[in-house]
DNA sequence: GTACAGATTGAG
DNA sequence: TCAATCTGTACT
């Protein structure tokens, strides 16, 4: 059985488990069986860091504390999912020591099956307890060449079927959605460059180049 | 009570 | 380029 990522890893810095969580599986339960629904696992290939109470770009700037935001202070590996634009969830995870407000953004995956395995015991190896991957999107299969279902952070949440009863879950807890060790990432397969969309926190903030992802990789969002 | 903007997306 | 769609947050 693959390993759970555990509460260590998640209570490094943002901006080491923004990288360090490329090539990771996020392994996602569904309970309901009638459609077909199983196990959905999907590799993270892109991600961003919000460090906390002095990154303009982040939630909890100047130490800001909401309802909205309080999942960010939580220990890291507590799930802090909110709605933006009126229509899309995002996907984060808290990262960093209790009390402090670091997160990452997940951004984008690439969703896992057993055909994208060169052999079983590769498959095996990475996600043996898992039974069916359907990669599909309103229940329906999709084929392994739909790049279009994962490759962004409001897509990848429909995607999971993730929503506002995540809201503080702990992925080194839940039995519903965890992250593996998944792949290896080498260092020189990593970019980065600035956070999307986030012009309001000025030119400096914005700048910051605290998004990361997998160089080349198909399923990363398009700019 | 009310105004407002957003860590996006897909269509035109 | 722009509308969709909605809720937490801030301000009257």
């Amino acid at each position: 059985m693959a390993k759970r990522l555990k509460r260590p890893f998640f209570a490094k810095p943002a901006l080491w488990a923004a990288q360090a969580m490329l090539g990771k599986y996020i392994i996602r339960k569904i309970g309901n069986r009638k459609k077909g629904q199983g196990t959905l696992i999907g590799k993270i290939v892109e991600t961003e860091a919000y460090i906390g109470p002095e990154d303009k770009a982040s939630h909890a700037f100047g130490g800001k504390k909401t309802p909205r935001n309080r999942a960010e202070y939580l220990a890291g590996g507590h799930i802090y999912i909110y709605l933006v634009y009126g229509m899309y969830w995002q996907f984060n995870i808290s990262t960093g020591k209790e009390g402090s407000p670091e997160c990452v953004l997940i951004r984008a995956l690439e969703p896992v099956a057993k055909d994208a395995y060169t052999n079983m015991s590769e498959y095996q190896a990475n996600i043996s307890e898992s039974k069916i991957i359907r990669l599909n999107s309103r229940g329906s299969k999709i084929s392994l060449n739909s790049l279009k279902l994962t490759n962004g952070p409001g897509k990848l949440c429909r995607w999971l079927k993730l929503n506002k009863s995540f809201y503080g879950e702990d992925v080194t807890r839940s039995k519903r959605i965890w992250l593996t060790h998944g792949v290896k990432v080498k260092k020189s397969q990593i970019a980065s460059g600035p956070r999307i969309n986030i012009d309001y926190a000025g030119p400096i903030w914005a700048k910051k180049p605290w998004r990361f992802y997998i160089k080349d990789n198909p399923y990363v969002s398009k700019r």
